[in-house]
RNA sequence: GGGCCCGUGGCUCAGGCGGUAGAGCGCACGGCUGAUAACCGUGAGGUCCUGGGUUCGAAUCCCAGCGGGCCCA
């Protein structure tokens, strides 16, 4: 046998693990990269997932598309970059870690197990995350340079970070400063922007009243500022309050108490109460009017301070009342003002979220649990005006979901708006798809991006490569491991780039004394933002980073807006002046069936794994690139798996058709010359169709429209190769031996599938395997021994555009006549006598008669017949009653009469030449014109039509006894086609038939003998008796009959 | 308050450089039977979110609004 044994039904589940095991054990990745080795380089670089479990939908979806895209681009001859990528350092294992060790705090990190044993069981945690995941991208088919990954921890990698760190220095963007910063109390440590997420909260509304100390002249004593805040736990911290000098504020009298206030506030906070404004000034004329700390009691510490009224830019009306609340230690624009005017940058919070001993009564408590107790006080003072709660979104830590808090804190920034600008400027030479992705959703977040906070506090990270003199407060910066061994004299060894041990090491001062390295590590956004040079160890290794870099393409959701599009950027501008990458594609996220962010609190997860176990990796790629475009997100939804699922059964279908019928035939694409092959119209086409589709795929793929690359291979294997080329050639593969004709056939097919599979290599490697190993390489040896390792072409010659809208007419006027048999319940398996088809269109006639074959065979037809207009319609003459009653009275009957027997045709022609038609009764002739007629279209007897886009059909469905001979026939085939599938036959056994029927039916298929020996493969046909052989009742129309068949040896 | 994206039959989505609205699923009806634990056809079902504008013509371009999502303040 020519072809392999294949599976007769698709089943992914064999395919897809012997189609790995292939590659595994042939090597099949290497060789598609040795392959290419002298193509044209290709960089791409692999966003690194977070080793922290599982991989999810997103990721799968994420590493689908880089693999589908790099994929394509091999087979197209590139020499491409494609190492896999591991981000593995941070909080989010620390947590973890802490999590499977019972740890609660960093105090029990440090005291119960130590940093060195903890920094060594997040490294186990990574790596074993790393294997799991690297398993489940191999078993979605992705292909990376596995076995060569670059991950954050690796000490080579980390010192290229270092380097990064000290080109920062050497250009002055790397700071220490005290600033106000995002703080996660949980995890105590410094959190970038990057690192929140936001969600609703509910937090206290309440309106506090602030004693103002001087009684201004005309005012009573109980004058309050009135301010707004929804932090009580800052209100021990608050120094100042601002208002804004241009706008007015109201001295307000309600009952005993004045209250102070802005103008356009007063009533949506007084509305319901009688008040009374007595005096409207600027803010500009209140500053500098002081004011008593509402706490000062419990906070001793506060009476020390002065506190004031203070101009502020940045104050609006949008909510609360105009005068804010303003503490330099917690709030950022506080801490702007706070710097501006003197002030102490109070915080009397610790880095765990507890107030410090400066915080007097509240010493020791959380800070939000302390806000009931502060309202309390607060009431107790008599100084709450008003008490609510209010839902707003808020800050969280993007790992363990704690509330964030803003703290003054000293730490170690990137200076990034200083580079803004050259940021700005370096993302427009960036090709970004889609172009809103980079020229205004990305562009709007480095607007407005804010100094890059990058120490955090914590462990599992890249220690920050600083190191500070306490003497002189010198600090160098280390780039290297060789220059820390270097400055600072001592012998090196073990992971000593890590934590602690790297804690350890000192650098003399040339002031004599010790330099210390800063205790805390990067943030982790640094770690993946070198990772363009890091990952090419660079600069410590040249060579590759002369060659790959920069990137000619990355791809990562929309999330990494904030993050790695990001800090590839800025980390980029920093070490080498240059954004690290040409070309952006930024995919959307998975959501669940109803648009919802799949999360395991809601219990809507998909996993990947549970799609692949049922229906396999290629259906689950195939759906991933194919639900929708791929910057959006994407609605998970099992319908329309299974609805891919199915086009997989189809094309596996049409694999298993041909690779039967030519493995029976021992077909060999190879052996046969022109001579021995006849080709028809639709072998052209499909050949042409194929090519079309070559192109459109190809245009796809470049511009990463794979929503578009899927759907115009589904739509190629569904209607034109599955329900239109197969159903044509079916006639063709029933005939025996080396017919020309069939070899045509097997030809356009097996030429055909070579193309499709090479088409889908990219989207479906498993499929295509299979399909290319059992059919394909089997029968042209010479072939590389993948399909994966085959060129990707396109060939323009093949295409005849005319050809293929040629085709499509003929599947309209196919659709029409199916249609109009529908309509007069005319069987499609009894043939008529002719079919009319009707149109205007030169176009549509001239199609129809270049694939007349096509349309004989299909419509099932004796004779196809293109006109301009229907010859045998009928025209029916009717008197138009409206000008004829009025004009003709009691003489209307008899023209009716008249009218009834003229033809149609007959009185349009005379009309035409004459304007006239005259009728003559007995005694007058009447005289009649074109409004005096109505003219009605009838369709001969045993005719039924019906439109197809630019025409209509007409067939012919009378039953002549040679058509009803024709159509017993086939109706017996059926029969005898039906028992060789009850007996379970193969398809190429022959039979012998006998039919026990009546002396009429015998004579009426007696004329199709042959035809129906050919069809169902009989050796003989008898008319007789039936004996104790396999037989069956039959009725076809009033015909009964009786039909036996057995297996002829 | 700002930025971006999305809004097309019951559902999931194509189309979207302006020219008669498409598919699959689901529903109803029918057909086919050697690709067959399949497959095919027909039908019903749409104010293309709303309102303006540009235009001979708008689902498509522009403006405003409404609704949903993401991001930021």
């Amino acid at each position: 046998m020519a072809t392999e044994e294949a599976q007769r039904s698709y089943n992914p589940q064999i395919i897809e693990k012997r189609a790995q095991e292939f590659w595994e054990a042939r090597k099949t990745y290497q060789m598609s990269q040795k392959n290419r080795e002298d193509g044209p380089r290709y960089s791409f670089l692999d966003g690194p997932p977070y080793c922290s479990g599982r991989i999810h939908l997103g990721t799968a979806w994420n590493k689908i598309i880089k693999d589908t895209y790099l994929r394509y681009k091999t087979m197209a001859g590139c020499n491409v970059r494609r190492q896999a990528g591991w981000d593995a350092h941070g909080l989010p294992i620390e947590h973890k870690v802490e999590g499977l060790l019972g740890l609660k705090s960093k105090k029990e990190i440090e005291t119960k197990i130590g940093i060195e044993n903890f920094v060594e069981k997040c490294r186990e945690f990574a790596i074993e995350n790393q294997g799991i995941m690297t398993q489940q991208f191999k078993m979605l088919g992705v292909w990376m340079d596995w076995d060569q990954p670059y991950i954050t921890f690796d000490p080579k990698y980390m010192e290229s970070c270092w380097w990064t760190l000290k080109r920062a220095h050497e250009k002055d963007l790397l700071v220490q400063d005290l600033r106000v910063i995002t703080w996660c109390p949980r995890c105590e440590t410094a959190l970038a922007l990057a690192e929140i997420d936001y969600e609703d909260k509910e937090d206290p509304s309440i309106y506090v009243k602030f004693s103002l100390k001087e009684v201004q002249p005309g005012l009573s004593e109980n004058t309050y500022i009135l301010v707004w805040t929804t932090t009580p736990w800052t209100l021990p911290a608050n120094m100042a309050i601002c208002v804004h000098p241009d706008y007015d504020y109201a001295y307000v009298k309600v009952g005993e108490e004045t209250y102070l206030l802005a103008e356009a506030m007063v009533d949506s906070i007084f509305g319901e109460l009688e008040y009374e404004i007595i005096r409207v000034v600027k803010g500009s004329q209140i500053e500098g009017l002081e004011y008593q700390h509402p706490l000062s009691q419990e906070i001793p510490v506060q009476n020390d301070f002065k506190h004031v009224i203070l101009p502020g830019e940045h104050v609006t009306l949008t909510e609360g009342t105009g005068c804010v609340h303003t503490a330099p230690g917690h709030g950022p624009d506080d801490f702007e003002i706070g710097k501006a005017y003197g002030l102490p940058i109070f915080c009397p919070v610790d880095e765990a979220g507890l107030f410090k001993e400066e915080a007097g009564k509240y010493h020791g408590q959380f800070v939000k649990d302390a806000d009931p107790y502060i309202i309390t006080d607060l009431d107790t003072h008599g100084l709450l005006f008003k008490e609510g709660t209010i839902k707003h979104r808020y800050g969280f830590c993007w790992r363990c979901k704690t509330p964030i808090i803003y703290l003054a804190t000293e730490q170690w920034f990137l200076k990034i708006t200083q580079i803004k600008n050259q940021l700005l400027s370096e993302l427009d030479k960036v090709e970004w798809v889609p172009s809103w992705a980079g020229e205004s959703r990305f562009r709007n977040w480095v607007e407005n991006a804010r100094d890059w906070t990058i120490s955090r506090q914590r462990y599992w990270g890249i220690p920050i490569p600083i190191w500070t003199c306490s003497d002189c407060d010198e600090i160098t910066v280390v780039g290297s491991l060789e220059e820390l061994v270097q400055l600072s004299q001592e012998k090196l060894e073990g992971d000593v780039l890590h934590r602690p041990y790297v804690d350890q090491v000192k650098i003399p001062c040339h002031c004599g004394g010790q330099m210390q390295r800063t205790p805390d590590v990067l943030d982790v956004w640094i770690d993946s933002g070198v990772a363009g040079w890091a990952a090419l160890y660079y600069p410590k290794e040249q060579k590759l980073f002369e060659e790959w870099y920069p990137y000619d393409f990355i791809t990562e959701g929309h999330d990494q807006t904030r993050g790695w599009f990001y800090s590839q950027l800025g980390c980029g501008m920093i070490a080498l002046d240059s954004v690290p990458y040409r070309k952006v594609l930024m995919h959307g996220f998975t959501l669940d069936e109803e648009g919802k962010k799949m999360s395991k609190s809601l219990g809507n997860v998909v996993e990947p794994d549970e799609v692949v176990a049922k229906y396999g990796a290629d259906v689950l790629r195939f759906y991933l690139l194919w639900a929708n475009k791929p910057w959006e997100d994407l609605k998970f939804n099992w319908d329309e798996v299974k609805n891919i699922n199915k086009m997989f059964n189809i094309l596996w279908n049409v694999f298993i058709f041909a690779s039967t019928y030519m493995g029976l035939d021992n077909f060999q694409p190879t052996k046969y010359g022109a001579e021995n092959v006849k080709f028809r119209v639709e072998d052209r086409w499909i050949t042409s169709r194929v090519q079309s589709v070559a192109q459109e795929v190809t245009k796809s793929l470049e511009a990463l429209h794979l929503h578009q690359a899927t759907r115009s291979l589904q739509d190629f294997i569904l209607e034109d190769l599955s329900r239109w080329y197969v159903r044509l050639i079916r006639g063709r593969t029933w005939i025996e031996k080396d017919d020309p004709d069939k070899l045509g056939a097997y030809q356009t097919l097996y030429t055909t599938l070579k193309s499709v599979v090479t088409l889908m290599a990219p989207l479906s490697p498993h499929i295509c395997e299979e399909i290319y190993q059992h059919l394909i390489r089997p029968l042209e040896t010479y072939l590389p021994e993948s399909v994966h390792l085959l060129d990707w072409e396109v060939d323009e010659t093949l295409r005849d555009q005319k050809l293929e809208a040629d085709m499509n007419v003929a599947r309209d006027i196919i659709e029409a006549c199916a249609r109009a048999r529908d309509s007069a319940r005319y069987k499609l398996r009894w043939p008529v006598q002719e079919i009319v088809i009707v149109s205007e269109d030169q176009g549509i006639l001239e199609a129809s008669q270049n694939l007349e074959d096509v349309l004989l065979e299909q419509a099932n037809t004796k004779k196809i017949t293109p006109s301009q207009e229907f010859q045998d319609l009928k025209i029916r003459v009717l008197p138009n009653m409206k000008t004829l009653g009025p004009r003709l009275r009691e003489d209307v009957p008899r023209v009716a009469a008249k009218l009834s027997e003229v033809d149609g045709h007959e009185l349009m022609e005379k009309m035409d030449a004459e304007g006239i038609f005259v009728v003559k009764l007995d005694d007058v002739n009447v005289e009649l014109r074109p409004d005096d007629v109505v003219l009605e279209t009838e369709l001969p007897d045993n005719v039924t039509n019906s439109e197809f886009p630019g025409g209509n059909v007409f067939v012919d469905t009378q039953i002549t006894p040679e058509i009803l001979s024709e159509a017993m026939s086939r109706e017996l085939v059926r029969r005898i086609q039906d028992m060789r599938k009850d007996l379970d036959l193969e398809v190429e056994a022959h039979i012998q038939v006998n039919v026990d029927c009546s002396a009429e039916f015998q004579g009426l298929v007696k004329p199709f003998l042959e035809y129906i020996s050919h069809e169902v493969r009989a050796t003989e046909i008898l008319f007789q008796a039936q004996d104790g052989d396999y037989h069956k009742k039959w009725k076809i129309e009033d015909h009964e009959l009786t039909v036996g068949i057995k297996h002829s040896v």
